[in-house]
DNA sequence: CGCCGAGTTGAACTGAATCAAGAAACGTGG
DNA sequence: CCACGTTTCTTGATTCAGTTCAACTCGGCG
C-alpha cells in the first residue's frame, strides 16, 4: 500500500499537510490488514481510533432491538470511526464492520490531538473532514426528511452508483431508512409499491 | 449587552480564548439587534455570516413547495449560519429568521478565516463548534431513522424543555418531520393517534 | 364586534412496515 | 463440478402510523 498517494489524496479532497507533518504522521500510525467480516468496534466498547480506508469499505451500524441499522459507509480515502466515542469518550453506539478485505490506516486520538497542537496544517485538514461530515449528515437529513423512499434511493445511487456493487441491499435499505421488501420494489423494474 | 460574558460562555461550552484573540475578535465584529420575525438570509443568497446569539432565538427553514420546515433552531450562546453558504460558498437552500426580538454578534467569513490562521485557539473554538454541530446532526439523524412521532418529540423535549414557550408549534412540528396535525395529537392528554 | 393566525379535532387515504413464503446467488466441502 | 446449506433478495397480503383535507375552536387585537 502506498500512503504516500493515501496522504496525497486527503490533501487534494480536504487541506495539504507539510512534508514535515507527513514525516512524522507516518511514524506514528499503524498499518491494518482486515478481513472482510470483521468487527473492530463493539456497542458498549471505548474506541480512540479513526480508520482512513486505503483500499476495501467499511460500514458502522447499529443493533437496534436486534435489527441491524447502518448509519455511515466508508470507502477508499475516506475516515471511519465510531465518532460518538472518538470525539465524546463515551461507550459506542455503533458497531464498526469492514465489507471487504481492507487495508487501513489507524490513527488513535491521541496521535490525532498531538498532530493537531502541533501542525496548524493537520489541525486544519481535521476540521475540514469533520465540516464535510457535518455538511454531509445534513445533507442526508434533509434527505431523509424531504423525500420518499424511491427518491432517496435515487439519490444514493446518483452521489454513489456503484454502491450495490459492493454494499448488500440490507445494509443500503436500513441506511436509506427503509426495510429491504421495500427497497427490493423500489428496484424491481414493475413497480408496485 | 456584555460580550464578554458571551465570549466566556463560548470558552465554557467549547474551548477558551486567548486575551489577545478576544481583543482582536471584538475589534472585528459587529453587534447587530435584530425583531422578531426578521429575515436575514434567504433562499438563493450567498451569505457569509455566522451570528452568536446574546438574547433571543432563531431557526433555519427551507420553502420546499410552498411548504415552511424548520431545519435548525438557535438559541443564546448558540452559532446560526446558513452553513451550505458559508462553507461552501454556495446559495443558501435556507431562509434564516428570527423568532424574537434578539441581540446576535455577527461574524463575517472573512473575520473567522483570519482568526483561524492567527489564533490555534481560535481555530479550536471552530473546529469543536463544528464537531458538535456534527455530533447533533447525528443524534437527529438516529432519532428521526429510529423513533416514531411521540417517541422523537419526547426527546426533544426533554432536551429542550422550554421551546414550545419560545417556538411555534407548527414550527416543532416540521423541525421532528410531522405534521402540525400529527404534533396536536401527540400533545393532546387523550391520544387518539 | 368580527377578523385572523394558531392550534385542535375528525374522517378518509396512503406509503411503507410487517408478516410470511419462496427464489436466486453464493460458498464450501465432498 | 455438483449437492448442500446459508445468505440475500423478491413477491404477495395485510396492517398501521402518519398525511391530507376540511371544519371547527380559541385567544388576541384592530
Amino acid at each position: 500500500m502506498n500512503i504516500e498517494k493515501v496522504l496525497d489524496k486527503l490533501g487534494e479532497n480536504y487541506s495539504p499537510l507539510s512534508i514535515e507533518c507527513r514525516q512524522e504522521l507516518i511514524t506514528r500510525i499503524n498499518n491494518l490488514t482486515l478481513h472482510k467480516g470483521e468487527v473492530v468496534v463493539r456497542e458498549g466498547q471505548f474506541s480512540d481510533k479513526a480508520y482512513l480506508i486505503v483500499q476495501g469499505c467499511s460500514r458502522a451500524y447499529y443493533l437496534k432491538d436486534g435489527k441491524d441499522i447502518s448509519d455511515w459507509f466508508a470507502f477508499e480515502n475516506e475516515f471511519m470511526s465510531s465518532i460518538v466515542s472518538f470525539f465524546c469518550k463515551e461507550p459506542s453506539p455503533h458497531y464498526i464492520e469492514f465489507m471487504e478485505d481492507s487495508l487501513v490506516i489507524e490513527f488513535s486520538r491521541d496521535t490525532i490531538d498531538h498532530l493537531c497542537d502541533k501542525y496548524h496544517d493537520f489541525e486544519r485538514l481535521i476540521s475540514k473532514v469533520v465540516t464535510s461530515t457535518m455538511l454531509g449528515l445534513r445533507e442526508r437529513l434533509s434527505s431523509i426528511l424531504f423525500n420518499k423512499a424511491e427518491e432517496k434511493y435515487a439519490q444514493l445511487i446518483n452521489t454513489r452508483p456503484d454502491i450495490t456493487n459492493r454494499v448488500p441491499l440490507t445494509h443500503i435499505a436500513s441506511y436509506l431508512g427503509i426495510t429491504l421488501e421495500t427497497l427490493s420494489r423500489i428496484r424491481s423494474p414493475k413497480k408496485r409499491i
